[in-house]
DNA sequence: CTACGATCTGTAGTAACTACAGATGCAAGT
DNA sequence: ACTTGCATCTGTAGTTACTACAGATCGTAG
Protein backbone atom coordinates (compact mmCIF):
# COMPACT_ATOMS: atom_id res chain seq x y z
CA UNK A 1 0.00 0.00 0.00
CA UNK A 2 1.16 4.08 0.08
CA UNK A 3 1.29 3.57 -3.67
CA UNK A 4 1.81 7.02 -5.26
CA UNK A 5 -1.44 8.02 -5.10
CA UNK A 6 -5.17 6.92 -6.16
CA UNK A 7 -7.27 9.18 -9.32
CA UNK A 8 -10.52 10.52 -8.28
CA UNK A 9 -12.18 7.51 -9.73
CA UNK A 10 -10.65 4.77 -7.70
CA UNK A 11 -11.14 6.57 -3.85
CA UNK A 12 -14.77 7.25 -5.03
CA UNK A 13 -14.95 3.63 -5.85
CA UNK A 14 -13.37 2.75 -2.33
CA UNK A 15 -15.47 5.10 -0.26
CA UNK A 16 -18.63 4.79 -2.06
CA UNK A 17 -18.40 8.53 -2.74
CA UNK A 18 -19.16 10.61 -5.80
CA UNK A 19 -17.03 11.95 -7.83
CA UNK A 20 -18.51 15.24 -8.34
CA UNK A 21 -19.14 14.87 -4.28
CA UNK A 22 -15.39 14.38 -3.34
CA UNK A 23 -14.72 17.85 -5.99
CA UNK A 24 -17.68 19.39 -3.71
CA UNK A 25 -16.18 18.79 -0.65
CA UNK A 26 -12.90 20.13 -1.69
CA UNK A 27 -14.27 23.42 -3.21
CA UNK A 28 -16.14 24.10 0.36
CA UNK A 29 -12.84 23.20 2.62
CA UNK A 30 -14.07 19.92 4.08
CA UNK A 31 -11.31 17.91 2.20
CA UNK A 32 -7.67 19.57 1.33
CA UNK A 33 -7.08 20.69 -1.91
CA UNK A 34 -5.60 17.19 -3.49
CA UNK A 35 -2.03 17.00 -5.51
CA UNK A 36 -2.32 17.07 -9.18
CA UNK A 37 -0.53 14.89 -11.87
CA UNK A 38 1.39 16.77 -14.79
CA UNK A 39 -1.70 17.05 -16.42
CA UNK A 40 -4.14 18.34 -13.65
CA UNK A 41 -5.51 15.58 -12.13
CA UNK A 42 -6.05 15.06 -8.55
CA UNK A 43 -4.27 12.32 -6.91
CA UNK A 44 -5.16 10.85 -3.33
CA UNK A 45 -2.78 9.51 -0.51
CA UNK A 46 -3.89 7.06 1.68
CA UNK A 47 -3.92 9.60 4.60
CA UNK A 48 -6.70 11.14 2.37
CA UNK A 49 -8.83 8.67 1.23
CA UNK A 50 -9.30 7.78 4.95
CA UNK A 51 -10.36 11.12 5.91
CA UNK A 52 -12.91 10.89 2.99
CA UNK A 53 -14.05 7.94 4.39
CA UNK A 54 -14.92 9.78 7.63
CA UNK A 55 -16.76 12.08 5.95
CA UNK A 56 -18.87 9.31 4.74
CA UNK A 57 -19.73 7.39 7.45
CA UNK A 58 -20.02 10.87 9.34
CA UNK A 59 -23.16 11.88 6.79
CA UNK A 60 -24.16 8.49 6.99
CA UNK A 61 -24.56 9.41 10.83
CA UNK A 62 -26.36 12.35 9.59
CA UNK A 63 -24.28 14.87 10.62
CA UNK A 64 -23.93 18.03 8.84
CA UNK A 65 -21.30 18.82 6.80
CA UNK A 66 -20.33 22.13 9.32
CA UNK A 67 -20.75 19.26 12.23
CA UNK A 68 -18.52 17.39 10.04
CA UNK A 69 -16.36 20.26 9.79
CA UNK A 70 -15.78 20.63 13.47
CA UNK A 71 -15.39 16.76 14.48
CA UNK A 72 -12.34 17.30 11.96
CA UNK A 73 -10.42 20.06 13.78
CA UNK A 74 -11.58 18.11 17.04
CA UNK A 75 -9.78 14.49 15.42
CA UNK A 76 -6.79 16.74 14.42
CA UNK A 77 -6.15 18.28 17.51
CA UNK A 78 -3.68 16.88 19.91
CA UNK A 79 -5.41 16.12 22.83
CA UNK A 80 -8.67 14.72 21.28
CA UNK A 81 -11.39 16.86 23.14
CA UNK A 82 -13.26 13.55 23.44
CA UNK A 83 -15.55 15.44 25.94
CA UNK A 84 -16.54 17.76 22.93
CA UNK A 85 -17.13 15.08 20.88
CA UNK A 86 -19.45 13.52 23.64
CA UNK A 87 -21.40 16.46 23.38
CA UNK A 88 -22.01 17.19 20.02
CA UNK A 89 -23.30 13.34 19.19
CA UNK A 90 -25.59 14.40 22.49
CA UNK A 91 -27.28 17.00 20.92
CA UNK A 92 -26.98 15.57 17.11
CA UNK A 93 -29.16 12.56 18.85
CA UNK A 94 -31.54 14.98 20.93
CA UNK A 95 -32.40 16.45 17.07
CA UNK A 96 -32.94 12.82 15.49
CA UNK A 97 -34.85 12.48 18.38
CA UNK A 98 -36.89 14.91 18.01
CA UNK A 99 -37.13 14.82 14.10
CA UNK A 100 -38.71 11.01 14.97
CA UNK A 101 -41.31 12.52 17.98
CA UNK A 102 -42.30 15.14 14.58
CA UNK A 103 -42.77 12.23 12.39
CA UNK A 104 -44.42 10.39 14.63
CA UNK A 105 -47.01 13.03 15.01
CA UNK A 106 -47.22 13.40 11.48
CA UNK A 107 -47.85 9.57 11.15
CA UNK A 108 -50.72 9.43 13.06
CA UNK A 109 -52.86 12.45 11.80
CA UNK A 110 -52.29 10.76 8.39
CA UNK A 111 -53.09 7.70 9.11
CA UNK A 112 -56.34 8.95 10.69
CA UNK A 113 -57.23 10.65 7.45
CA UNK A 114 -56.08 8.04 5.24
CA UNK A 115 -58.84 5.89 7.19
CA UNK A 116 -61.63 8.25 7.00
CA UNK A 117 -60.90 7.97 3.06
CA UNK A 118 -63.26 5.65 1.83
CA UNK A 119 -62.60 5.29 -1.98
CA UNK A 120 -65.58 5.38 -4.04
CA UNK A 121 -68.45 6.72 -2.24
CA UNK A 122 -69.98 9.97 -3.53
CA UNK A 123 -68.01 12.76 -4.48
CA UNK A 124 -66.62 14.30 -1.21
CA UNK A 125 -63.03 13.55 0.26
CA UNK A 126 -62.98 13.62 4.14
CA UNK A 127 -59.02 14.49 3.37
CA UNK A 128 -59.36 17.84 1.18
CA UNK A 129 -62.18 18.88 3.53
CA UNK A 130 -60.40 18.24 6.77
CA UNK A 131 -57.42 20.29 5.00
CA UNK A 132 -59.92 23.18 3.73
CA UNK A 133 -62.43 23.26 6.37
CA UNK A 134 -62.21 26.15 9.30
CA UNK A 135 -60.25 25.67 12.60
CA UNK B 1 -66.87 39.23 6.21
CA UNK B 2 -66.04 39.05 2.84
CA UNK B 3 -65.01 43.20 3.04
CA UNK B 4 -63.03 44.41 -0.47
CA UNK B 5 -59.58 42.70 0.90
CA UNK B 6 -56.89 41.19 2.74
CA UNK B 7 -53.51 42.98 2.72
CA UNK B 8 -50.69 40.72 2.24
CA UNK B 9 -50.08 40.83 6.12
CA UNK B 10 -53.47 40.26 7.23
CA UNK B 11 -53.46 36.78 5.42
CA UNK B 12 -49.81 36.45 6.48
CA UNK B 13 -50.99 36.86 10.21
CA UNK B 14 -54.07 35.08 9.36
CA UNK B 15 -53.06 31.92 8.34
CA UNK B 16 -49.14 31.97 9.58
CA UNK B 17 -47.59 31.88 6.84
CA UNK B 18 -44.58 34.42 6.42
CA UNK B 19 -44.90 37.24 3.95
CA UNK B 20 -42.09 36.40 1.80
CA UNK B 21 -43.32 32.73 1.55
CA UNK B 22 -47.00 33.87 0.28
CA UNK B 23 -45.36 36.09 -2.54
CA UNK B 24 -43.20 33.16 -3.41
CA UNK B 25 -45.87 30.93 -3.44
CA UNK B 26 -47.45 32.98 -6.01
CA UNK B 27 -44.08 33.32 -8.29
CA UNK B 28 -44.20 29.52 -8.29
CA UNK B 29 -48.20 29.61 -9.26
CA UNK B 30 -49.25 27.18 -6.13
CA UNK B 31 -51.44 30.72 -5.29
CA UNK B 32 -53.09 32.47 -8.05
CA UNK B 33 -51.71 36.36 -8.54
CA UNK B 34 -53.50 38.37 -6.27
CA UNK B 35 -55.04 41.23 -7.02
CA UNK B 36 -54.05 44.52 -6.51
CA UNK B 37 -54.55 47.94 -5.15
CA UNK B 38 -54.34 50.82 -7.92
CA UNK B 39 -50.64 51.55 -5.69
CA UNK B 40 -49.66 48.25 -6.64
CA UNK B 41 -50.30 46.10 -3.16
CA UNK B 42 -51.88 42.81 -3.02
CA UNK B 43 -54.98 42.32 -2.06
CA UNK B 44 -57.02 39.21 -0.97
CA UNK B 45 -60.05 37.36 -0.81
CA UNK B 46 -61.29 35.22 1.46
CA UNK B 47 -61.47 31.98 -1.03
CA UNK B 48 -57.51 32.84 -1.43
CA UNK B 49 -57.07 32.98 2.19
CA UNK B 50 -58.88 29.48 2.84
CA UNK B 51 -56.20 28.22 -0.13
CA UNK B 52 -53.43 29.33 1.78
CA UNK B 53 -54.59 28.20 4.53
CA UNK B 54 -55.23 24.53 2.83
CA UNK B 55 -51.65 24.93 2.02
CA UNK B 56 -50.63 25.53 5.20
CA UNK B 57 -52.38 22.94 6.54
CA UNK B 58 -50.69 20.51 4.04
CA UNK B 59 -47.19 21.50 4.52
CA UNK B 60 -47.78 20.42 7.76
CA UNK B 61 -48.55 17.35 7.19
CA UNK B 62 -45.13 17.46 5.12
CA UNK B 63 -47.09 16.93 1.42
CA UNK B 64 -44.20 18.63 -0.64
CA UNK B 65 -45.09 21.66 -2.62
CA UNK B 66 -45.60 19.63 -6.13
CA UNK B 67 -47.99 16.97 -3.96
CA UNK B 68 -49.97 19.62 -2.90
CA UNK B 69 -50.42 21.58 -6.60
CA UNK B 70 -52.02 17.64 -7.10
CA UNK B 71 -53.99 17.93 -4.26
CA UNK B 72 -55.35 21.36 -4.83
CA UNK B 73 -56.07 20.17 -8.60
CA UNK B 74 -58.07 16.95 -7.54
CA UNK B 75 -59.90 19.46 -5.45
CA UNK B 76 -61.08 21.88 -7.84
CA UNK B 77 -62.09 19.38 -9.95
CA UNK B 78 -65.83 18.81 -10.50
CA UNK B 79 -66.00 15.28 -8.81
CA UNK B 80 -63.10 15.44 -6.47
CA UNK B 81 -61.31 12.24 -7.13
CA UNK B 82 -61.20 11.04 -3.58
CA UNK B 83 -59.40 7.65 -4.76
CA UNK B 84 -56.31 9.84 -5.92
CA UNK B 85 -56.30 11.60 -2.73
CA UNK B 86 -56.62 8.63 -0.69
CA UNK B 87 -53.81 6.82 -2.52
CA UNK B 88 -51.31 10.10 -2.29
CA UNK B 89 -51.60 9.78 1.19
CA UNK B 90 -51.14 6.40 1.47
CA UNK B 91 -47.52 7.02 -0.46
CA UNK B 92 -46.65 9.81 1.74
CA UNK B 93 -47.51 7.94 4.76
CA UNK B 94 -44.85 5.41 3.57
CA UNK B 95 -42.58 7.95 2.69
CA UNK B 96 -42.68 8.87 6.39
CA UNK B 97 -42.53 5.93 8.23
CA UNK B 98 -39.34 5.09 6.40
CA UNK B 99 -38.01 8.11 6.99
CA UNK B 100 -38.93 6.71 10.55
CA UNK B 101 -37.44 3.81 10.17
CA UNK B 102 -34.03 5.32 8.91
CA UNK B 103 -34.26 7.64 11.79
CA UNK B 104 -34.16 4.92 14.19
CA UNK B 105 -31.36 3.01 13.12
CA UNK B 106 -29.53 6.11 12.82
CA UNK B 107 -30.70 6.76 16.87
CA UNK B 108 -29.22 3.51 17.63
CA UNK B 109 -26.22 3.99 16.35
CA UNK B 110 -25.55 7.22 17.73
CA UNK B 111 -26.44 6.01 21.19
CA UNK B 112 -24.30 3.33 21.36
CA UNK B 113 -21.38 5.46 19.99
CA UNK B 114 -22.64 7.98 22.80
CA UNK B 115 -22.30 5.58 25.21
CA UNK B 116 -19.06 4.46 24.71
CA UNK B 117 -17.81 7.54 25.08
CA UNK B 118 -16.14 8.06 28.19
CA UNK B 119 -15.95 12.06 28.88
CA UNK B 120 -12.00 12.92 31.00
CA UNK B 121 -10.44 9.36 30.46
CA UNK B 122 -7.25 9.63 28.14
CA UNK B 123 -6.77 11.47 25.34
CA UNK B 124 -8.47 8.93 22.62
CA UNK B 125 -12.12 9.11 21.63
CA UNK B 126 -14.06 6.04 20.58
CA UNK B 127 -16.10 7.88 18.99
CA UNK B 128 -13.37 9.69 16.55
CA UNK B 129 -11.71 6.13 16.42
CA UNK B 130 -14.61 4.23 14.73
CA UNK B 131 -15.27 6.91 12.28
CA UNK B 132 -11.73 6.65 10.81
CA UNK B 133 -11.17 3.32 12.05
CA UNK B 134 -11.18 0.34 8.97
CA UNK B 135 -13.68 -1.90 8.07
C1' DC C 1 -0.99 8.11 -33.29
C1' DT C 2 -5.60 7.45 -32.53
C1' DA C 3 -9.46 6.20 -29.85
C1' DC C 4 -11.93 6.36 -25.90
C1' DG C 5 -12.92 6.58 -21.23
C1' DA C 6 -11.61 9.40 -17.15
C1' DT C 7 -11.12 14.03 -15.42
C1' DC C 8 -11.06 18.79 -15.74
C1' DT C 9 -13.50 23.62 -14.88
C1' DG C 10 -17.37 26.27 -14.39
C1' DT C 11 -22.04 26.97 -14.08
C1' DA C 12 -26.80 25.97 -13.16
C1' DG C 13 -30.34 23.23 -11.15
C1' DT C 14 -32.72 20.86 -7.01
C1' DA C 15 -36.51 21.99 -2.49
C1' DA C 16 -38.62 25.35 -0.08
C1' DC C 17 -37.89 28.94 1.50
C1' DT C 18 -35.33 33.26 3.82
C1' DA C 19 -32.94 37.59 3.65
C1' DC C 20 -31.65 41.39 2.04
C1' DA C 21 -31.45 46.35 -0.79
C1' DG C 22 -33.55 50.06 -2.51
C1' DA C 23 -37.80 51.93 -4.00
C1' DT C 24 -42.55 52.91 -3.27
C1' DG C 25 -47.52 52.71 -0.97
C1' DC C 26 -50.54 54.08 2.46
C1' DA C 27 -52.61 55.97 6.57
C1' DA C 28 -52.34 58.93 10.58
C1' DG C 29 -50.86 63.19 12.74
C1' DT C 30 -49.94 68.19 12.45
C1' DA D 1 -50.61 69.88 2.31
C1' DC D 2 -46.93 67.60 4.30
C1' DT D 3 -44.31 64.56 6.94
C1' DT D 4 -43.38 60.51 9.38
C1' DG D 5 -42.99 55.78 9.48
C1' DC D 6 -44.53 51.18 8.95
C1' DA D 7 -46.07 48.03 5.15
C1' DT D 8 -45.23 46.38 0.58
C1' DC D 9 -43.07 46.28 -3.65
C1' DT D 10 -39.47 43.96 -7.06
C1' DG D 11 -35.53 41.49 -7.87
C1' DT D 12 -31.69 38.98 -6.58
C1' DA D 13 -28.80 36.15 -3.74
C1' DG D 14 -28.14 32.96 0.03
C1' DT D 15 -29.30 28.50 2.45
C1' DT D 16 -28.00 22.67 2.44
C1' DA D 17 -25.73 19.16 0.26
C1' DC D 18 -25.36 17.81 -3.61
C1' DT D 19 -26.27 16.52 -8.78
C1' DA D 20 -26.09 17.41 -13.69
C1' DC D 21 -24.65 19.08 -17.37
C1' DA D 22 -21.28 21.27 -21.47
C1' DG D 23 -17.21 21.54 -23.57
C1' DA D 24 -12.41 20.89 -23.02
C1' DT D 25 -8.35 18.18 -21.74
C1' DC D 26 -5.76 13.89 -19.78
C1' DG D 27 -4.06 9.39 -19.91
C1' DT D 28 -3.45 4.98 -21.70
C1' DA D 29 -4.17 0.80 -24.47
C1' DG D 30 -3.73 -0.75 -29.01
Amino acid sequence: MDRKGYSIGEVSRATSVNIETIRYYERIGLMPAADRTAGGNRQYSDEQQKQLSFIKRARNLGFSIEQIRSLLVMADENQMSCCQVKDMTASHLKDIQQKIAELKHLEDKLQVLHQKCQCNEGPSCPMIEDLFGEG
